[in-house]
DNA sequence: TTTTAAATTATAATTATTCTAATTTGACAC
DNA sequence: GTGTCAAATTAGAATAATTATAATTTAAAA
């Protein structure tokens, strides 16, 4: 964690930025929240309790600093929020997102899915991409083995 | 035109929904305006022209409408505003857009490039695909085409 | 035509985000 | 260590997008 922090600092400095006592806080929430998706809000409640002087508008500053280095990437889901979430440290690109319409919760791809379709995007519309968002909304695998499970309990009752 | 309005005044009585004179007016600005990605503020000064007396509360309420019997998906590019996009008839998955970072333009993909994606995430991670959002960041076919004239100048005036 | 639930309007309220102006501070030069 | 100053922060106001409310109107079925 220390040495992740150091590294951002590192980014932040080879760009002028400083790496003030708020700002260090709200990246320590972030590693401290790797799996969530906050929005802007969330991290300011959680780094409230490390900084309890910071303001709102920062944290939306500092995000939006990091979203430039691209230590984090800025994502929307649909609700009227956006969300920031960690990029692995070398990643070129940002990671795909599963969102289940029944319980809400957002699962992480890390893996490249998309290497040979944008192959296909670069050739055949003369795009030269940068990055991308690419969202799942289905179904997640919690959520259709409790339909299993309930499908289960109804066959063993009409038995 | 009006056989497209029929098809979607059906869809609405099948879900005991009324094709009022405001949706109607909100349903031709879409079509009107099919290439392009407008914002609910976007279709409510376009629907003025032909119904002024229309709020634009009613504009919402109409594309949240039109968003659930899959008439038009709602997309957010990462600009604070929600953009409604008109399905394709019979399409069974939302398109996919190229967002330029140069000149803002945004394009559409109606290929479907998800397939095998699709297959290898539903095996995998167990998750019941519904729909996706894919959209590339990068900078388009125009502007790629910009940058190549420029260094094409360039490479005069070095000669 | 009448009826009635559904829809609309105008406006207020809410929520998310950005801006502003005054103040503070981190880091470098001395 | 201290002074300096651009950069950063704060509090609070402003803006922008979206949703809710309550009174009124209307589409469409009987």
């Amino acid at each position: 964690m220390e040495s992740r922090i150091n590294r951002i600092k590192k980014q932040l400095h080879s760009r002028k930025y400083k790496l003030t006592p708020q700002r260090e806080a709200t990246v320590r929430v972030l590693l401290e929240n790797e799996e969530d998706h906050l929005s802007a809000e969330d991290v300011y409640l959680l780094v409230k309790d490390k900084a309890p002087e910071i303001g709102l508008a920062t944290v939306y500053r500092t995000l939006e600093l990091l979203s430039e280095l691209k230590v984090v990437d800025k994502i929307n889901f649909g609700d009227g929020v956006s969300r920031y979430d960690l990029r692995q440290e070398g990643a070129t690109h940002f990671h795909h997102h599963l969102v289940c319409i029944e319980c809400g919760a957002v699962d992480e791809i890390q893996e490249d899915l998309l290497g040979d379709v944008e192959k296909v995007v670069e050739r055949n519309w003369h795009f030269k991409i940068k990055d991308h968002r690419l969202t799942f909304h289905g179904i997640c695998h919690r959520c259709v083995s409790k339909h299993a499970e309930v499908e289960q309990k109804e066959h063993n009752i009409s038995r």
